[in-house]
This record gives C-alpha cells, sequence and structure tokens, in this order.
DNA sequence: GAACGGGTTACAAACGTTTGCAGATTTCTC
DNA sequence: GAGAAATCTGCAAACGTTTGTAACCCGTTC
C-alpha cells in the first residue's frame, strides 16, 4: 500500500464532512473541503497569482491544517520535471562496493549542499559499469530525473559521450580531454602531478616514485605531469600502481618499501588517502619524514593538516568544483550551452617535504 | 528483426512505418511497434509470467532495440510503489552547511551499498530543523519516497516519534531512548564513553576530560558513561564541549590545552575527528602520546589506524549499522513491526594509549 | 442597454503507467 | 467431440496532478 498509511484511523467519526478529521489527501478533497475545484487548489498551492489573493491564503490554510502535501509523483509525471538530479558514482576499476575513497563522499557532500539550496533533490545511484552504456542510461532514460552529475569518469569516457549525445543535461567530474563532447568540470591533473613532482625535486628528491594506479584517467594524468617533472630535471621515476581499497593498500604499500633494492625519498601519491596510508606505513618502519622520505599528497582533504606531521598536497577546488558542476546542470536543464571548466590546483605546501 | 505483422500504422507515411527510427517513447509507441497492447507491453518488460515467454522475449529485445524504459513517475504514480528510500540528514545543531563528520558520510556510503543491493534508490535530503516537524513531513508526506532513514536524531527525538504516530516506515539511527516511539539503530553510547574512560584510567590517566558538545544525544550519553566510569574510579572529568565545525575545533582545542591550569593526562573524544584534531594539536605543542596524555576516539574510522601513533578508540559497528538500518526499513515497509537495535561498541586498543 | 474586458474560477484533457476483468484462444479430460 | 480448464491478450479504468480553454461575474464604456 502507500508508504505507510494504515488506514487504522477508522475511530474518528466520518460523517460529518466539513470536520477536522476528514481524511484529504487529494488534490479534489481539499477542494471538496474549501468550496472549489481542484485546478484551483493547485494553482493556490503553487502560489500562482491567477488566483485570488485572499481565496490562496485560504487554500493554503487549509493545506496546512489539514497536513496536505501534493503527490510528487503525480506532479511530476505531469509537469514532466522532477525537480531531482541524479548523481551518479561510477565504481568502475575499483571492483570492490564500498566507496572507498573520502574524496568522492567530500564531493558529495558538497553537491548536496548546493543542490539543496538550488532547490533540487539528490538522487544517488552507485554504478557498476558493465561494457555497455546501460549504467548511466538506466538513470538518464527513466524519466525520474532533470539531469545527471556524475562523480568521476572512471574509465566510461567513450560510453559518456555516447549517451551525451542524446541526452544533454549532464556534467561529469573528472580529467577534460581534447575531444571529449560530455561536460566536465575538474582539476588539471596533469599541471597537479607536475606542481607535486617539482616541489619534491626542488625539495631535493631524487629517488621518486608515483603511488597510484592509473586505471582512472585523472590519476594517469597526474602520473603523466609529475613523469614530465622528473624528466625535465633528468630524473626518472617509478610507477608503483597501489590500489585504493581498503585492504589492498596496505599489503601494497608495505610490499612497496620492503623491496631492498628501492630506496624512495620523494613520492608522489595519487591521493591524501593514499599518502596517509603511505605516512602510516612509513611510521612503523622507523623511517623519518621528510628526512628520510618526502610525500607529497593530492586532493587537500580537510584532514590532511592533521596527520603528522602535516602532509604537503595538491589542492583541489573541491567546493568550488561542486559550485560550478551544479551552476552548469542547470544551465544545460535551462536549455542553455556551457563548456568544461578545468581548475588549477594549488600546491599546500607543509610538513612532509623540506620546503 | 522481423517484426513482422506491421502493416497499419497509417499515422507516419506508410512507406517505411517500421523502420527503425520511429520514436518509441511510450509503452503505447512500443506496443504499436510490437503490434500488441500496452498492457501487455507492460507486463512483458516487467518479466511477467501471464505473458506468453515468446512474445515477452520478442517485446524485451524490441525495448532493447529502440532504447526504451518505461516512464517511472509513471510507473511510480499508478503502482504506489517509488522504490526510493529518503535518507535525511538533521543538520541540527551543527549549523554549518557542510556535514563534517566523516562517521555521517561513512554511513551514507554503506546506506548507499545496502540500499542498492536491495534494489532500492535513494534520495539524499539535508534537513534543518525548525521547531516544527515540517523538515521530516515535507520527506515523508509528498509519496516520493516508501521509507526514510535517518542518519541521527540531532534532538528532534520527539518530533520524530511525532511523525512517526502516522508514518510508519521510518528508521533513525541515533541513541536509543526508553520510550521512544521511532525505532533506532545504534550503538550503546553509554557503555561507549564508560569503555574509553575505563580504559583510561586502567592505563594509569587520573586527570581526565571529555571532548565534545553534548547538544546531541549520542554525546550527551558518551559523556555520561565516561563521567559514570570516572566517578565508579574515584575521579573527575572535565567537559569540553568541542564543536565538530570545521573551522571551530582547532582553535576551540588549542584553547582548551592552552589554559595554565588544566593538564589532562587522559581524553576521551566524542569523536576520532576530533580525536585527531587533538592529536596535532597536541603534537604542535610539543606533548608525548602517549606519554604525557592519552587519547580515546569514538567511532574507529578506517583512518584511525592510520594517525601516529595509531588511534585507540571506541568502535562502532557502522557497517552492520547500515546492514540493519535497510532491513528493518524493508520490513516496516512490507507492514511488519520492528523493534529498536543497540549494538555494543568494543574498544580497539591501539598506541595513543599506554595498553 | 449592449458590448467589452479584467479578474477569477470551473471543466476536462492530458501525463504514461499498472492491473482487474473479461474475452479469445488453445489444451485437456472423459 | 463437447465442455471445462488453462493460458494468453485486450480493454479501460485508475493513479493525483497541472494547465489550456471556456465560462462567469462585475464594473465600464460608448
Amino acid at each position: 500500500m502507500a508508504a505507510g498509511m494504515d488506514e487504522s484511523s477508522g475511530g474518528h467519526n466520518g460523517t460529518d464532512a466539513s470536520g477536522p478529521d476528514v481524511e484529504v489527501r487529494t488534490l479534489a478533497d481539499l477542494a471538496r473541503v474549501a468550496g472549489v475545484s481542484a485546478g484551483t487548489v493547485s494553482r493556490a498551492l503553487a502560489g500562482k497569482s491567477l488566483v485570488n489573493a485572499e481565496t490562496r491564503e485560504r487554500i493554503q490554510a487549509l493545506a496546512r491544517q489539514y497536513g496536505f502535501r501534493p503527490n510528487q509523483m503525480a506532479s511530476k509525471l505531469r509537469s514532466r520535471r522532477t525537480g531531482v538530479i541524479g548523481v551518479v558514482i561510477p565504481l568502475g576499476h575499483e571492483k570492490r562496493q564500498q566507496i572507498s575513497d573520502p574524496f568522492f563522499l567530500t564531493l558529495l557532500g558538497h553537491l548536496a549542499d548546493q543542490l539543496t539550496e538550488a532547490g533540487y533533490d539528490l538522487m544517488l545511484s552507485r554504478a557498476i559499469p558493465d561494457g555497455t552504456s546501460d549504467w548511466l542510461e538506466r538513470i538518464t532514460g527513466s524519466g525520474m530525473v532533470d539531469g545527471v552529475l556524475l562523480i568521476g569518469q572512471s574509465d566510461q569516457s567513450e560510453i559518456i559521450d555516447q549517451v551525451v549525445s542524446h541526452y544533454r543535461p549532464l556534467v561529469a567530474w573528472g580529467n577534460h580531454r581534447e575531444g571529449q563532447k560530455h561536460i566536465v568540470v575538474g582539476t588539471d591533473n596533469e599541471l597537479g602531478g607536475r606542481l607535486a613532482a617539482e616541489h619534491l625535486i626542488a625539495c631535493g628528491a631524487r629517488r621518486l616514485a608515483f603511488f597510484g594506479d592509473t586505471a582512472g584517467i585523472e590519476i594517469a594524468m597526474r602520473l603523466r605531469g609529475a613523469r614530465a617533472a622528473a624528466e625535465a630535471a633528468g630524473l626518472h621515476i617509478t610507477h608503483v600502481p597501489i590500489k585504493l581499497a581498503d585492504t589492498e593498500m596496505g599489503p601494497q604499500l608495505e610490499a612497496a618499501f620492503a623491496a631492498p633494492e628501492v630506496d624512495y625519498d620523494g613520492i608522489v601519491t595519487a591521493s591524501d588517502l593514499i599518502a596517509m596510508s603511505a605516512l602510516h606505513v612509513l611510521h612503523e618502519s622507523g623511517r623519518k619524514i621528510p628526512g628520510d622520505v618526502q610525500i607529497v599528497g593530492f586532493d587537500d582533504l580537510p584532514l590532511a593538516r592533521l596527520t603528522s606531521p602535516p602532509l604537503t598536497t595538491v589542492r583541489q577546488e573541491i567546493g568550488q568544483g561542486a559550485k560550478v558542476m551544479v551552476e552548469k546542470i542547470r544551465a544545460l536543464i535551462e536549455g542553455e550551452t556551457r563548456i568544461s571548466k578545468v581548475m588549477p590546483p594549488t600546491l599546500i605546501a607543509r610538513d612532509t617535504t623540506r620546503s
């Protein structure tokens, strides 16, 4: 039955039609109570100016009194506007269920704020890309949302492009690529990687490593930037593909440091989370930071300043990013055109590098 | 291919009426293409056994081919079932917009997983309690969701009770209170507080403090438990109301430690986040942990094991909690009855205490 | 005094599904 | 081979709104 209604309220006397306890569940019910037509009630509650101000207020008062709220499904069906934005997190290459990177959750939090402020509801979906575009079109094609926000593109850029060719209101967070059809808001990841590596080199690091799995294009670009910086300085940078999944990261990091031949003195990480884990493993093994090893994170999560020593990191403007994403999706829904936005990251020097 | 029986379709030009590019947007459209009635298409796509297996598959194939998906709004309106669970985060006493405690986001992540698995969509709402029950009834009364999950009760227990009297499918995360009408899943916070304080005392701490703002009932219960443990040992515990908001926490902590007369050697914190911040401030001021000061966190976030030293903390079973919440909301939707569940916390001894 | 027009309201047709019921077949049963 | 049972399909009525259009009421205007 309808959510949570049981008709238990039979105890009341239903005889008195205008009594305070008639069940008013629909516009028609309220219309009867108010002595007007359903259409008028609809307009009154919507605050339209077509109805006499006095009756409008009378009807609104009645609605409050009876605790009546228009059924959203009916409203949305009829008006062909849902007021809902779908936010989908492609689980991509990370097979694990749980969303492990706090970065995405933080972005989600900001998106929730911005959307609420803009008067939209937020429908959250995890999605597991399956080779087809079905995981996305299930959302876009359902008539359930006015637009879609993608938190990360994973490795699905082509598929997203394909969907966008017939579904316009879609904005993704991630790395912008030349020739991409869909609109992306994100950080200049290559620049970020470069900043990180340059900083390490400037701080005296020579045996460099990049920690992160490059299945996602964002990470791949960060590696590319770091590598470019290294090469410009005549150095080599070792790529160590650390996975983000909780269970894998620790052992992988330990293995990375255990190998007797490796002796990194400067590490660029693909995320603050990896950096924090690395910090932990290094502490355990007794290495001094930044004395023996220097580390740079990526994201500048609120937590980055709380590590010990506080984490040097590449900052992504995530609050700003959420704001821009919402601004763009709204414009697209209105039928306007928009282009991608790539935001420059900044290096925040704290104490895991010798400034 | 071979839709076969379709020479009718007088609407468009008759020549290629069965071509692949007729717009099929509704059940009726697809029905025309398939040469059956809309009702049959509906049943076929729903996989009902009433339709012949062969036609069912033919129709499903056509649906795939034309990329047709039934409009959810219409479906939900008609079937009076939305397949959506509302997850609302009452912002409560924390005036700040951004959801600051990673605990809630983590719980949200787990809920997303569980709900997806159970075939539900998740509609996320921030809500700012306003003295009335409107913030909640806006969600429950809209016909938009089949049930509501509350992430934290804030200080709204009475209002929630009031809503539950006419809207049954609602489950909250938080502290259970005697006589409460609504169903709660949560940790035994008083026990948690007690475990933390007892552990500190057993580790030799004598000058105790509790860090946390007790506006939320969960925190208040943790304080009560800690205080009980202290009193049982003949000790006093000082309550320092640290707020969770990003901007306030740092300064408040510094102030807490700066006062010359205070010299805590054992701190129970209301959350891992506060503990991590405190750790940071203590490091800054040169104090040794656990040598000079011992600290116990609360939550056991994944990050707790990454601090240095790794954080001793009181573990809440948050994944398990999410699972239980979803199980209960499903049962309630089915019309069954359920009761609250309070889960015992466990103390995870790491290295911010001298075990 | 009829035509007019602004301001309100009622009417009824969508919106795109799902589903009870009744036909229309086909298959069994004896 | 007739009647009953079983299987499948079509019809049409909801679900509860929104919104274009027509109708009505009054006070003006010519």
